[in-house]
RNA sequence: GGCGCGAUGGCGGAAUAGGCAGACGCAACAGACUUAAAAUCUGUCGAUCGCAAGAUCGUGUGGGUUCGACCCCCACUCGCGCUACCA
């Protein structure tokens, strides 16, 4: 080979050098530009726990080459990047290894962020922030005297759910699965019950579940959708044998005529009024032990049905029919209205209860294929679908018509109305910890509950707190810091002394990047009215239900109290996947399967471990780690080097045609690549540039090197890796003798005529099977593709002399000739 | 129980409008270079039959639509996720 001295490929030495001219040559940072269009690329904030995991290198590094891409394409990007720093992690340390929680944040921040820049992506770092910042958080607690301001915050006292182990209670949706479990630590929750600050959430039910200017995943919407549970219905008010109204919830109102009894919850308002004399202790006995079960952890669905009877009636309104009142824990108080009108017909929860009591069953809906059904009898439910029946005046009335027929009679009758009910909770905000956005409220024993005044904020947690968990908010147990003097009256008052759940931070960093710790505003308003909204937001499916709701939420009240603008803060959506280890499992240290990705850039280079990530797996599914695949990528790294840095002197001279198709590829390639970059496909994009170099190394080997037609390969192919590896991009372009940075280069035009193909193979089938394969002229008509094929040797042989009953030609593709 | 997603070689995956299934990569095998190994380069690589040319089968299972189905429809199996006495 050449005599010519090359350099070897040594990564870590490339990229530390060109982070480092990066930096200093500011070319990441996002300046408003009202001459380019901008294009906001927000990426899911980690928490500094400590160390980066490979799975933040599989969420960032994919979103980092699209907006590189985009970024080339002509685009102002803004890329910020920072940390959710609040939250229980700094205090269990804390806790562990009597450190302040502040000082172990921060220091985790300090090495986390040294990590991120290991990754060479185009964060713009003038634009971090860190929500546990005074300067930050003062915004966190301005935002809830705002919401508190528009009626949207408030104090409610009752039943919520309680992490034992990490000693806070929780928002309905950060309670998951089956055993109803702290989202956090695993820990099943228990119920307390507490004073709590709440957001309404659920004024924004309804328009929460319009997507309809998002391009979100469909998932996504179905998860928000399935959690923000919508049913439509009826409200009809029942009255019981005393006068009092007990307003219930249906679904099928048309089925009221089949309601035999009443069911409350163990703790409905009215059940000590409803309870008769003789059957007092039994109810009292069922109340406790329903309130101790609950107590303990809520009961599976197929559990025996259990109640108790409170030896009163009510009446039905529809029919005067006089039907018991009883107390069952299936029914619940926290939705509805804690009590229902039982069905056993056709419900299956009041059948099962039904028959387990002996209480009356009447079928109301007669499916038109099936026998007459007898209530007596029958072993199961029957299907709500079919004419009613036993319904007095509405007898008859067939299945898709009844609901609207009987709603309307109902509101005619002044009984009941037509109603929407939703399964969405208002969020509950306040956490028993120390490190979070204090809630800068007060309570005055003359005045109630009174906010801190806007120019007092931040309320400033104090540094000298004990933390450990006791199940008090640790601030409360600060000798100093809750005195204060009430701002309205002057007396003295105690501030509160819970903090705020760390989602509240993050419904609005997004915001903060705009401007970070702006002093007279969230945010600077020159920068909110030129970047937002975000154009495209990544991060994980998790948070379907949790932050990506709350943040919602948030912009949709902010926009309501005049602070932003337009119904969405994210246009876009799209969730990665997860990187699970070698061993298929989910990565974690116990298991001992966890990937480092310090240790991979030390052996591999940045570059390489970031062509991995976006090769290995389908980017929004993910996959298993495999120690072996990332070889791949880095012989493709290495491979692209000698590529083009080692001389080919052989003295061959490539021909014509050699050069036409080494364009040829490479703008298809350019084609589909930049057709991947903008739909997340990064998987393929790596393929096809590694198709590519398969195509330009064939052509080096035909004597290609050098010639016009490969230095403008070469210009074109770094220009498309550069995306997605960035530093050996840069290095390559430096050494081939071009100018400036690869990164401010615009992206490729693309060169139709060099991209068609001259020829093309078509395939010939008959009857549907493969039978031969002809290479026409692309610009051949149809007939003379027909008449090619027709001739073919192996298809006449498989016609065996059958004439065509028809031939379909798929211009370019196919001809299939029927026999 | 309800809703949703998925199933393609030994493995990860590709096939972006219903039109060549298995691109690209890993692993494996063979060859070149080397004292040897690594690295690199060149090939082979879905299954069965065949010396070969080639033939048949093949995208979880069973059916359907179509000239033609990994792709659309129906039923099912398995796996994953969410949700769950939600009235």
């Amino acid at each position: 080979m050449s005599e010519t001295i090359v350099p070897i490929y040594d990564a870590q030495k490339i990229e530390k050098k060109w982070q480092q001219k990066w930096a200093e040559d500011k070319i990441y940072d996002s300046n408003i530009d009202h001459n380019r269009q901008k294009y906001y690329v927000l990426t899911m904030l980690p928490y500094p726990s400590g160390n980066l995991h490979i799975g933040h290198w599989y969420a960032m590094t994919p979103p980092d080459a699209h907006a590189r891409f985009k970024r080339m394409q002509g685009y102002n990007v803004m890329f910020p990047m920072g940390f959710d720093a609040f939250g229980l992690p700094a205090e269990n340390a804390a806790i562990k290894n009597n450190i302040h929680p502040s000082k172990w944040t921060f220091a985790n921040i300090d090495h986390m962020r040294n990590q991120l820049k290991s990754m060479g992506a185009m964060f713009d770092w003038r634009r971090e922030i860190i929500s546990a910042k005074p300067e930050y958080y003062r915004w966190t607690e301005w935002f809830f005297l705002q919401l508190y301001k528009h009626n949207l915050a408030y104090r409610k006292f009752s039943p919520v759910d309680w992490c034992p182990h990490c000693n806070t209670t929780l928002a309905r949706e950060q309670v998951w699965g089956d055993d109803r479990h702290c989202e956090r630590c695993g820990t099943p929750v228990i119920k307390k019950d507490l004073n709590q600050w709440y957001f309404r959430t659920t004024n924004y039910a309804e328009e929460l579940l319009d997507f309809s200017e998002m391009d979100w995943p469909e998932r996504v919407q179905t998860l928000q959708t399935n959690w923000i549970g919508r049913s439509e219905g009826a409200s009809v008010t029942f009255k019981t044998e005393y006068g009092d109204p007990m307003e219930v919830f249906t679904t099928r109102p048309d089925t009221l005529w089949g309601a035999t009894f009443m069911v409350i919850a163990p703790e409905h308002p009215l059940v000590a009024k409803l309870t008769s004399a003789e059957q007092a202790q039994a109810v009292n006995a069922y109340v406790e032990q329903a309130k101790k079960q609950t107590d303990i952890q809520r009961e599976t669905a197929d559990r025996e049905k259990t109640g108790v009877f409170t030896g009163s009636y009510a009446i039905n309104p529809v029919n005067q029919a006089r039907i018991p009142i009883w107390i069952a824990d299936y029914v619940l108080m926290g939705y509805g209205t804690g009590a229902i009108m039982a069905v056993p017909a056709h419900d299956k929860r009041d059948f099962d209860f039904a028959r387990k009591f002996g209480l009356k069953v009447i079928v109301v809906v007669q499916p038109d294929d099936m026998e007459t059904l007898d209530g007596d009898t029958m072993l199961d439910v029957a299907p709500t679908h079919g004419r009613l029946v036993n319904s007095d005046l509405m007898t008859g009335t067939s299945g898709e018509d009844a609901f609207d027929t009987v709603v309307n009679w109902l509101e005619e009758q002044k009984i009941g109305h037509r109603t929407i009910t939703y399964r969405l909770r208002d969020w509950l905000i306040s956490r028993q910890r120390y490190w979070g956005a204090p809630i800068p409220m007060i309570h005055c024993p003359h005045c109630g509950v009174v906010p801190v005044p806007e120019d007092q904020l931040p309320v400033l947690l104090p540094d000298d707190v004990e933390w450990k968990p006791t199940g008090e908010s640790p601030l409360k147990l600060h000798p100093t810091w809750k005195h204060t003097k009430c701002p309205v009256c002057g007396a003295d008052a105690e501030r509160e002394t819970d903090t705020m759940d760390t989602f509240m931070c993050s419904s609005w960093y997004h915001l903060g990047y705009l401007s970070p710790y702006f002093p007279t505003w969230p945010f600077d308003q020159k920068e909110y009215d030129y970047w937002m909204p975000v154009d495209i937001y990544t991060g994980g499916i998790e948070h379907a239900t949790m932050h990506l709701i709350y943040t919602r939420f948030f912009h949709k009240a902010c926009r309501d109290m005049g602070i932003t603008k337009g119904s969405e803060p994210m246009l876009k959506l799209r969730n990665q996947g997860s990187v699970l280890g070698e061993d298929n499992e989910k990565m974690s240290k116990s298991r001992g399967n966890t990937v480092d990705p310090d240790k991979l850039v030390a052996s591999y280079g940045a570059d390489t471990v970031r062509a991995y990530l976006m090769f290995f797996a389908r980017w929004e599914l993910g996959a298993p780690w495999n120690s072996s695949g990332i070889e791949g990528s880095s012989r493709w790294l290495r491979r692209t080097w000698s590529m083009f840095l080692e001389p080919d002197d052989s003295g061959k001279r490539a021909s014509a045609d050699v050069l036409v198709k080494l364009r040829r590829k490479a703008y298809q390639t350019l084609k589909a690549v930049t057709r991947d970059f903008e739909a997340f496909q990064f998987n393929t994009i790596v393929s096809g540039l590694m198709e590519l170099l398969n195509e330009i190394s064939k052509a080096k080997q035909a004597g290609a090197w050098n010639t016009p037609e490969w230095k403008e390969i070469v210009t074109l192919y770094l220009r498309m890796t550069a995306p997605v590896t960035p530093h050996i991009a840069e290095e390559l372009w430096s050494l081939t003798g071009h100018q400036g940075s690869v990164h401010t280069q615009p992206w490729p035009e693309m060169d139709w005529e060099a991209a068609k193909e001259e020829e093309v193979t078509i395939v010939v089938q008959v009857n549907g099977k493969l039978r031969d394969r002809i290479t026409i002229a692309a610009d051949s008509t149809d007939e003379e593709a027909r008449e090619l094929g027709l001739a073919s040797a192996a298809v006449i042989s498989a016609m065996a002399g059958k004439p065509a009953k028809k031939v379909i030609v798929v211009p370019k593709k196919l001809i299939n000739i029927v026999i």
